[in-house]
DNA sequence: CGAATTTCAGGATGACTGATATTA
DNA sequence: CTAATATCAGTCTTCCTGAAATTC
């Protein structure tokens, strides 16, 4: 069976009721209030989302030089080493020499941010749930991968 | 003809290649390359995002109260409160007393605003279109019409 | 009085640009 | 020499919280 994508008789409304807002203006509306909720949710662990992000890149990545997090977090390399200190003071995330390069310092999680994580995780899912309900999962990993296409597009 | 989305190639294996970073992750990466094309178009023409926002809200519902178009822009009303000072001053923005309330100021694109603002939306329109490039009008339609959802149900 | 709206004032935050040192 | 990396320092921007006045 192929997988199909039904609009809902909602989505068909919504499509006929055009223009009213861009695109932009949505992904814009969905960034700032899935913040809010996640901030909602993080404060308690007392870590914010700058945070919460490098820690899933690095999670995701295995270990990273402050250069590439910064990249991979779209952020500077300068703003990324702020975040990167109050990781590291708190033991959550390591620095050690790049044993084939002098001057990179590899990051990576301790057992215990990788265990702050887990927890991060379960809360930042609770919202992800939420926002995807009464959306079949096939649907919502499309648009999740229509959003991936979206961002290769605008890095070129 | 019924609408049907098939999955590209590269949709698949990213989707088989499963986890590696969350929805959130994804949203909040293209919300803020989308925010780096955007201010870039945008800078020329002397305006920020923000500003831009409050005008396309504006142009939208045709009038609005600081209040309301707070609640749209998803903001505090002394947030929208700044933005509205500087638009007023350039005289893109008019403030008129609501006649039937006497508290509540009415918001207006001035026609020196509404032509800033076509100006903008068409470098915008040129961004989405990059954005886009590649995905099927009906998909990128479909998109929209989940992430709308997503907002609705984040907002409850 | 209570609720909504506007708006002045001050503050916290996150990310930025600039500059410097080090290393390949 | 040039490019990449790390990191210190200062600044800026955006949005926030608090508070007060006005109106229904």
């Amino acid at each position: 069976m192929t997988t199909k994508f039904m609009p809902t008789p909602q989505d068909l409304a919504a499509r006929k009721a055009r223009p009213t807002l861009r695109l932009a203006y949505v992904i814009g509306s969905l960034d700032r209030i899935l913040r809010h909720r996640m901030s909602e949710a993080l404060t308690p662990l007392s870590l914010t989302i700058g945070q919460f992000t490098a820690m899933s890149v690095l999670d995701a990545g295995g270990q990273a030089s402050n250069a590439q997090l910064a990249k991979r977090s779209l952020i500077t390399p300068q703003s990324a080493n702020e975040v990167m200190n109050l990781m590291v003071a708190r033991r959550w995330i390591s620095r050690e020499p790049d044993p084939t390069h002098g001057r990179i310092v590899l990051l990576r999680l301790t057992d215990e941010g990788r265990e702050v994580l887990r927890q991060c995780e379960q809360a930042v899912r609770a919202i992800e749930e939420k926002m995807r309900a009464g959306v079949e999962p096939d649907a919502a990993d499309a648009v999740q991968n229509y959003l991936e296409t979206f961002v290769r597009n605008l890095r070129d």
